[in-house]
DNA sequence: CGGTAGGTATACTGATCTGTGAAGTCAAGC
DNA sequence: GCTTGACTTCACAGATCAGTATACCTACCG
């Protein structure tokens, strides 16, 4: 779980009907096409709502880009700890899994990987990424710590994991294969079940 | 060393002294800024080269990005391969660092990464990207096969460390970090040195 | 001498980009 | 009944987008 500070960065605004709608349409429309190749006409097109009101609501498209990562990640975060709720005996892997098929309807791999290439060096919305990036990498530390109290640097261990998990998903962005995400996974089980290094 | 239908897709076409100037400019502004953040007029402007021969000799605005790709990936795949001549007795950890170093000027992440997130899924440099990883992959499996024959599954571990690396650069890509890049990097270590599975 | 290749300069097209201004509609709440 | 907030319509700004047209220059090569 995400501590105060980064609360704030990962929360998206409140939001009026309209607005949400412009999100989600934006959301769906980013995620596909990439931030730049999105413009805020077709935004508006596409949702049916008017430009007026996108910038009487977010103020600029760069406002739109962050809250669409910010809901990205509230939704997803929602999504992931009922999975790891739901697999109280293997909640590392739950933890993985639900990256996996969090990216499956459109398979373009991360969302927050693609979105940080494309974006300015001092974007806002950079803050959202490394803020998700950190919780993740923190709800595994937790979870190697709290499960596998055999494995003896539980940092090092999640991190690696971490690691196996975006190179997978970065993979998969480019040739929508499988392949190496499952490899990953049998890699995470197996230093999971391994005896401390 | 990659086959040959593989080296055509990776080839650079030849070019004139100013087309290559042109290039060079894109490429640095490309993996910079983004695909879709940079103009063709700027690319004009900042080589000193007209925008009319940049269309002379590249024909579009897609065709400098698959140049630009195919440049970075020929580059960059020679001066790994020196690197790795130099150090025959770590021949992986070198293709390892070879990666890391190429990056490091901008601090971008993986350049193939960034434009595969940015890019249509049917452009045509896509296939380069494809074409690139690919390539590095059987690199590291011809390496692991044949300076480390007590590992059991060379593909597998090749896999596994691609992985890695590919997390490390997207990683330092977002947050400028090292930490994760050199986490991965001890991981290989001690994957090489470990005995078979 | 003449052709050809590589290049320059400049002006232009039509589309698309983010963002704004002005005026008006409609419903809920005080 | 009157204000306020959410929203629409539409026109428009000014910049930038990829790409083209016309005309000219220059060096090399047969």
């Amino acid at each position: 779980m995400p501590d105060s500070a980064e609360e704030a960065i990962l929360t998206p605004p409140t939001l009026t009907p309209r607005a949400q709608r412009i999100l989600d349409v934006a959301s769906e429309l980013f995620y596909r096409r990439g931030l730049h190749a999105v413009g805020v006409d077709t935004i508006s097109a596409e949702s049916g709502v008017t430009k007026r009101t996108l910038y009487d609501r977010f103020g600029s498209k760069d406002a739109v880009i962050e809250a669409y990562l910010q809901q990205r990640h509230t939704v997803w975060w929602a999504r992931m700890e009922r999975r790891i709720a739901a697999q109280p005996d293997a909640r590392v892997l739950a933890l993985w899994d639900a990256h996996i098929q969090d990216a499956e309807p459109f398979d373009r791999g991360c969302a927050f990987l693609n979105a940080g290439g494309e974006l300015p060096v001092d974007h806002p919305a950079l803050r959202v990424i490394r803020a998700h990036k950190a919780a993740v990498r923190d709800r595994f530390v937790d979870l190697v710590t709290a499960d596998h109290p055999d494995i003896a640097d539980p940092d090092r261990t999640a991190e690696v994991i971490v690691l196996l998990l975006e190179g997978g998903m970065a993979h998969r962005g480019i040739d929508g294969d499988d392949h190496l995400l499952r490899r990953g996974r049998d890699e995470v089980e197996r230093i999971l079940s391994a005896a401390p290094a």
